[in-house]
RNA sequence: GGCGCCAUCGUCUAUCGGUUAGGACAUUAGAUUUUCAAUCUAAGAAGAGGGGUUCAACUCCCCUUGGCGCUACCA
């Protein structure tokens, strides 16, 4: 079987993860089934459309390692359209739409209501105030097309309303949740086409996902009790409908519908909060899917390999964030130095513009003295932001401000530490420039610290301290080494004065 | 209100009639230790309730309850 697919977002915003999520369903389905998919902009409300969000949209897509085969791409920030069943843009379809609700109303299927905004609303405050299903009341549907057509003429603004059969129910195959069915009886008149000649999601999907071929039509839940509006469409146009699959909702801790008001929905964020994308991905695929092994890291390759519709669930899944970061944080660690400094470097520049200054390497290898500097936080970093921020230490200048009672070891006095830091700046004083490697100098403390019978934490307390000015930080020495000898021995130094 | 979907640890989930109900995140405890983190080990933690069907039900059916979604000339 031939499977197509689509994301077919509307440019109003943001792409949302949810929007994520169903995008990358579809891509996989169709990657996994050597398919194709395809992206289509609905942007038919044109009130809500907002400038640049389409090229953001796509531009997300890509960052997250989806690529489009047909339809809507992005190039150097300009959309582009590939394909021979575009347009891809529903506001560059008009024409089609009308030819084909021209063609419901000579069928009989499809007629023009004049109703008011004000009449609308009248009826619908008389239903609800009378516990009745809301919905419109057919006022026109039994106009006849002279009559409509002299209104028509008499420029009457007019909608096309869609003549649901009264009797009977609609039943479909939903490809997650089986059969399901809705009374006809219950499937309110839809409007089709809007005053404004545009039209409707309801229309629109329908028309353009027959005419561009998709197989499947992958979304999110809240769409499903609209789908029988689309079954009955595909059956007045006498066509095919595709499979549907509706995928459940991604929710918040609080049990709700992820909304754009309460929560972290934009991938930008994530993006701009240092989230690897292969790592947010690898967690959305598992938000409603499961491979049906243990294994939880899967590469994008392997996830386009493994999933299957059959293994997505059925209920809503929460968008846990602390999982997300144990997923960002098994990839951050797995990045090679090189890999790692080219992630992290965007945003070290955004925190700390003037870091090249503290290079302390004689030969300026800038690329690797960073690799050192990220390797400080990388097992212990949840995002590229995070381990730049742990880092922030590095860059103090002139040094970090000491406080007594932090660099005092436990039991130990502010004598005793500082006679400590005042022999370890001697000892390491005495080491080359050349020499300042964790190779050399570490041998050379623990000598000293055998010799010298201080203890472990007397030593390495004060000497992180000194160096960091926290209490937490990466071990010592390695800071030593990032700092370079000249600024290991100002810090120590400082800190001697500051006893 | 109407209609629809859903229901296993706090969270994501495995189980496709017979299991000591498994894993991961989070939590707690211990180990290690130069703090935190990391790491290792361990522990606690679940089938909403009630009826059926069956030798046997978390698993199939029905009801109740609960959660969510939809109910626009928005998607």
């Amino acid at each position: 079987m031939l499977v197509k697919t689509r994301f077919a977002p509307s440019p109003t915003g943001f792409l949302h993860v949810g929007g994520l999520r169903t995008a990358l369903f579809a891509y996989l389905l169709a990657k996994k089934n050597n398919g194709t998919f395809l992206l289509r902009i609905e942007d038919t409300d044109q009130a809500r459309l907002m400038p640049g969000s389409m090229e953001s949209m796509l531009n997300m897509l890509h960052w997250a390692g989806i690529t489009i085969d047909e339809g809507v791409d992005v190039e150097q920030n300009k959309i582009i359209q590939k394909g021979e069943l575009g347009p891809y843009i529903q506001s560059e379809r008009l024409e089609i739409y009308q030819k084909y609700t021209a063609e419901l109303i000579a069928k009989g299927h499809a007629y023009y209501c004049f109703c008011t905004k004000e009449r609308l609303d009248e009826v619908r405050k008389f239903q609800e105030l009378n516990k009745l299903p809301t919905g419109y009341d057919g006022h026109c549907r039994d106009i006849k097309s002279d009559e409509a057509k002299t209104r028509l003429k008499n420029n009457e603004t007019s909608v096309i309303r869609l003549k649901m059969p009264r009797e009977g129910v609609t039943m479909f195959t939903d490809l997650v949740r089986g059969q399901v069915e809705f009374k006809n009886s219950l499937i309110d008149d839809q409007v089709l086409m809007k005053s404004d000649g545009f039209p409707t999601y309801h229309l629109a999907v329908v028309v353009d996902d027959h005419l561009m071929k998709i197989s499947h039509i992958i979304r999110g839940e809240e769409w499903l009790s609209s789908t029988p509006k689309h079954v009955i469409l595909y059956q007045m146009f006498g066509w095919e409908a595709p499979h549907f699959v509706h995928l459940p909702l991604l929710v918040n801790c609080d049990k709700k519908k992820l909304s754009k008001r309460h929560d972290d929905v934009s991938v930008n964020d994530y993006k701009a909060k240092g989230y690897l994308p292969e790592a947010l991905i690898n967690f959305i695929a598992f938000l409603g899917w499961n491979p049906g092994t243990e294994r939880e890291i899967f590469t994008f390759k392997e996830l386009e390999q493994e999933f299957s519709l059959e293994k997505v669930s059925k209920n809503p899944a929460v968008f846990n964030l602390e999982k997300l970061d144990w997923f960002n944080q098994q990839y951050l660690r797995s990045l090679s130095r090189e890999e790692l400094v080219a992630r992290a470097k965007p945003f070290l520049t955004a925190q700390f513009p003037d870091y090249a200054n503290c290079n302390p390497r004689v030969k300026n290898e800038l690329d690797i003295w960073l690799g050192d500097l990220f390797a400080l936080e990388q097992e212990r970093a949840t995002t590229l932001v995070n381990l730049v921020t742990e880092l922030g230490f590095i860059f103090k200048t002139p040094n970090p401000k000491i406080v007594v009672e932090m660099i005092v070891w436990k039991k130990s006095t502010p004598e005793e530490t500082k006679k400590i830091l005042q022999e370890l700046v001697g000892l390491l004083t005495a080491i080359s420039e050349e020499s300042w490697t964790a190779t050399e100098i570490d041998p050379c403390l623990r000598a000293w610290l055998e010799s010298s019978g201080y203890g472990v934490g007397n030593v390495y307390w004060p000497m992180r301290v000194a160096l960091s000015g926290q209490k937490n930080s990466p071990g010592p020495t390695e800071i030593a080494m990032v700092l370079g000898k000249k600024n290991t021995i100002l810090r120590l130094s400082t800190a001697v004065e500051n006893l």
